[in-house]
RNA sequence: GCGGGCGUGGUGGAAUGGUAGACACACAGGACUUAAAAUCCUGAGAGGGUAUCCUCGUGCGGGUUCGAGUCCCGCCGCCCGCACCA
């Protein structure tokens, strides 16, 4: 080892330093799991990521807020499971074929090895003997056996549903490939069509998911009220309304509604353009027929179809209502009515519903309320712009009148259930829900086939689980649009399994959240030749920490949370949740940067000047000048990236790690700038510098006797309540957190170091090494690499992340005076000091006695004084 | 359009309903240096008094409370999701 003297003139070399740490991690395996039995299992995991080619700043964040906690649960005592894999299927690689000319396997598999080696640059305490890519033959191959599972076990079903089409490219377009209701490559106007596809009944589980959601208190809040609202549980009634003059084959329109108390209230019926009836009036009617032409050149999202403007066609069909003997509502198809709700009709009650309003007002149809807000009058309630939404009494509403609305719904319901029409009940109590089946059926070739056989006399028939895996076929052109598994006759064309007649095999693959909706079970046993193996699998699930974007807060978790039931269901686990703690991180965002074309320019080409806080930007080479923009997500399109490769290649990983973790709250956008990654570089040196200080002051003789010892008492109360909070932090991933402690205590220990170096007496130098060690373990989670090196120049041949986290003295976390702010009226006047155990009477006369509370209270007696234990002391003048 | 979230100094942010601005970045002044970089020290929400005092201040407008950044109601702005992007 060098001397100190030396060392403390050199700089901490990443560039040499982290791969040494990280070619020790690897030789050791420190972070493989052998263990068949884990002592304490923890299972900390990050959402795998999409093999885009290049890991961006967002993954960085990711991986870097599950080091943390798999690298403090370590030190914790647990055995770690901290696995990493690919969502290797999707889109983007059949574009890259089509651009490129490049099989989306190969292009695939070379986007995973560098995204690999960037990974690995990190230094993540990653178990990569699990790694696995969602395209490889073996993940594909049990997550077929698994569709024939559910597909026996009755959790698969076939029905139609929408598709975009473009008939230009004659393909089926994923949503954002829907621009504006055209095709993005013809332009073409984009159809709706009505395929028949595969789904997952995750319907059936509808009330199960929702109200399993209430035991999943390790998740944020937010999106437990997301998952809430997409399934959206209503209760309801089925309403039959007579069909007054009977020009259709039916009798009757089924609405469901869940404000029945409003039906006195309602003005027409809306179809669904989809709905049977729609279509049914539609062939003795071309304007109503162009009409829902016109509706499904829509695009099939939900979003595209409530922004469209409100319209409708009057059929010019009408219905008997209900309940107002010879009154009739008009039947209007109207575009805003989803098919995939409810019955697809509705009745319209304008008064009290807005869209029905502004419908009704479009349309001339009538307004009356029916519902009387508690302090209005009747004789003048009108309902203008403003549908009335909120509590009150039936009014208008013949026998309902009087009643509230909960109990109006009861009358309603009660009087039309009795009742029957074309030999039914008028009316069905019903419990419905948002949250429709899973489709999961795609056009494309780049996916997971679906293993199933069709059979013009069998029918369809699953691939034998001996027959597995269905692969994917080499041999496949991308030149023209559509899926290539269609046009490949041997891959097609096959003998039905059961009669050995000729049969076609199915050519849709299925939809990437299938992917990733069991990985993190696969990761328990991922060279099993099951899909898991129970023993091991429900050993480490569900996941105790799972992180990643809040934009996954519907689908993929909810459709995990299904997969996993499903699999549970055919006996292949044994938990029913996947994720115990849910942690959702935010984005990174940097400065945009235009020049004066208009045109956006990287910040690597920018360099950025600050005279007395105006800053201004030029382009790097050109010189030309710049204009900041606004801050967004990281994008290429606005090209505000900033590559976490040349961070590491000029700073080294921890410095980045640090970074990152730094400032933003983690639930919280972090914003990327060019001063922060200097100053978190800054911050490594610095840490380097006082451990390389420390390291000679201990190595002095402490032969020196000083009297006094408060200082080495303050350095180990400050150590100690670093640990206490840091651990918290950490426990409770707040990061941000954590580093300011971490400053906290670097602080503190630069102010006691130089006083330690002029008087080393034992106690001081034993305080210096606790508050050291404390500090190199404190940062070990967050910058691993540098912590090593550390740990090493203090003088130990064992790693720091093997060594356990530091025990805590609860002596040194309790204060014996504690100072109380004093308000006069919620307002600070001062403060007092007093002892920790002080009585309020004691406390009061303190605060009493204080000359600004005594100025301001002239003489007065205080109305009241409230003392709160540890914390204020407010005076009420 | 619907559902969810966020909004605090020049900047990122801290704050179980209890001293708003911890910690950091940037900035300014000083020390060291031939000089610069690095490092160290000091200062700072705004306005006034220029002392250690006063007023205002957490997107805007109300409310609850002894006390509100925090809870409630109504706005404004930004972000996420909306079922075939992953």
């Amino acid at each position: 080892m060098a001397n100190a003297t030396e060392r403390l003139n050199e700089r901490y070399n990443p560039r040499e330093q982290e791969p040494f740490w990280q070619r020790i991690w690897s030789d050791r395996g420190t972070f493989t799991v052998t263990d068949p039995d884990p002592k304490d299992p923890y299972y900390v995991l990050e959402m795998f990521p999409y093999p885009s080619g290049r890991i961006h700043m967002g993954h960085v964040r990711n991986y870097t807020m599950g080091d943390v906690v798999a690298r403090y649960q370590r030190a914790m005592g647990k055995t770690v499971l901290h696995p990493m894999g690919w969502d290797a299927f999707g889109m983007p690689a059949e574009n890259a074929a089509m651009a490129n000319k490049v099989h989306p396997r190969a292009w695939t598999y070379e986007n995973i090895a560098s995204m690999r080696k960037q990974l690995q640059s990190m230094g993540f305490s990653l178990d990569w003997s699990r790694e696995f890519a969602t395209c490889d033959e073996d993940y594909y191959h049990r997550q077929q056996e698994l569709f024939i599972d559910f597909l026996e076990a009755g959790l698969v079903t076939r029905k139609t549903s929408k598709v975009n089409w473009d008939p230009v490219d004659q393909t089926v377009l994923a949503n954002e490939q829907v621009i504006d209701g055209r095709g993005w490559r013809s332009g073409a106007l984009v159809e709706q069509r009505e395929l028949t596809q595969w789904f997952f009944k995750i319907s059936d589980f509808a009330e199960e998911l929702l109200t399993a959601i209430d035991g999943l208190d390790n998740w944020p809040e937010k999106v437990r009220l997301m998952q809430r609202n997409w399934i959206g549980r209503s209760e309801g009634l089925k309403i039959l309304f007579e069909i007054a003059e009977r020009k259709t084959g039916a009798k009757t329109v089924e609405v469901f509604t869940t404000r029945p108390d409003t039906l006195f209230g309602a003005s027409f019926i809306a179809l669904s353009p989809d709905h049977p009836l729609a279509g049914e009036l539609a062939k003795s009617d071309e304007a109503l027929a162009g009409f829902i032409a016109d509706c499904r050149r829509m695009g099939t999202s939900a979003e595209v179809i409530e922004k469209a403007e409100k319209k409708g066609f009057a059929t010019g069909l009408q219905v008997n209502h209900p309940v107002i003997d010879g009154a009739r509502l008009p039947v209007y198809v109207a575009n805003f009515v989803l098919m995939d709700y409810g019955t697809g009709a509705i009745f319209g009650c304008p008064a009290h519903d807005q869209r029905d309003l502004e419908f009704a007002n479009a349309y001339g149809l009538p307004v009356l309320p029916v519902v009387l807000p508690p302090d209005a009058d009747a004789e003048s309630f009108v309902i203008d712009k403003e549908a009335y939404t909120g509590p009150g009494t039936a009014f208008n509403s013949g026998f309902l009148d009087g009643l509230e609305v909960e109990a109006a719904k009861d009358a309603i319901a009660a009087r039309l259930e009795a009742r029957t029409i074309d030999g039914k009940p008028q009316a069905v109590r019903q419990i419905n829900y948002r949250l429709r089946d899973w489709g999961v059926s795609r056009q494309r070739y780049w996916g997971c086939p679906i293993p199933v056989i069709h059979c013009d006399t069998c029918g369809v028939v699953p691939v034998p689980k001996a027959d597995l895996p269905v692969r994917l076929p080499e041999d496949v052109e991308f030149d023209t649009p559509g899926n290539p598994l269609d046009r490949h006759a041997l891959f097609r064309d096959v003998e039905c399994p059961e009669c050995g007649a000729k049969a076609r095999r199915e050519t849709d693959t299925m939809d990437t959240f299938v992917d990733s909706s069991w990985y993190f079970a696969r990761f328990t046993a991922p060279k099993a030749d099951t899909p898991v193996i129970p023993e091991v699998a429900n050993k480490w699930l569900p996941v105790d920490q799972y992180i990643g974007g809040i934009e996954h807060a519907i689908l993929h978790l909810l459709y995990s949370r299904f997969f996993t039931r499903a699999m549970k269901q055919c006996g292949h686990l044994d938990v029913a949740e996947p994720f115990k703690g849910l942690f959702t991180q935010g984005m990174v965002t940097h400065e945009t940067y235009k020049d004066a074309n208009g045109a956006w320019v990287a910040p690597a080409d920018v360099v950025i000047s600050a005279e007395g806080g105006d800053r201004t930007a030029k382009h790097a080479t050109t010189g030309e000048v710049i204009s900041i923009g606004s801050i967004e997500k990281m994008s290429k399109s606005k090209k505000n990236v900033v590559d976490p490769d040349e961070m590491i290649e000029t700073y080294g990983a921890d410095t980045a790690r640090w970074f990152v973790l730094s400032d933003s709250p983690p639930e919280r956008d972090v914003q990327w700038t060019e001063a922060g990654i200097e100053g978190a570089w800054r911050f490594v040196q610095r840490v380097w510098k006082l451990v390389s200080d420390a390291v000679f002051v201990l190595e002095t003789p402490n032969d020196v006797l000083v009297a006094d010892d408060a200082a080495s008492q303050e350095m180990l109360k400050a150590s100690h309540r670093a640990v206490a909070q840091i651990g918290a932090d950490f426990a409770a991933l707040r990061f941000n957190r954590s580093v300011a402690q971490v400053y906290e205590l670097t602080n503190a220990i630069s102010r006691f170091l130089p006083q330690v170096a002029q008087e080393p007496s034992l106690t001081r130098l034993k305080a210096l090494r606790v508050s050291v060690e404390h500090l190199v373990q404190m940062i070990a989670p967050m910058m691993p690499h540098l912590a090593e090196s550390c740990w090493a120049a203090l003088g130990h041949k064992t790693l720091v992340c093997d060594t356990p986290w530091p025990k805590v003295d609860q002596s040194y976390l309790v204060d014996d005076v504690v100072v109380l702010a004093v308000q006069v009226n919620g307002k600070r006047r001062g403060e007092i000091s007093v002892p920790a155990d002080a009585s309020n009477g004691q406390i009061e006369n303190a605060a009493l006695s204080l000359d600004a509370v005594v100025r301001i209270l002239e003489g007065q007696a205080p109305k009241k004084v409230i003392v709160v234990p540890k914390r204020i002391v407010n005076v009420v003048a």
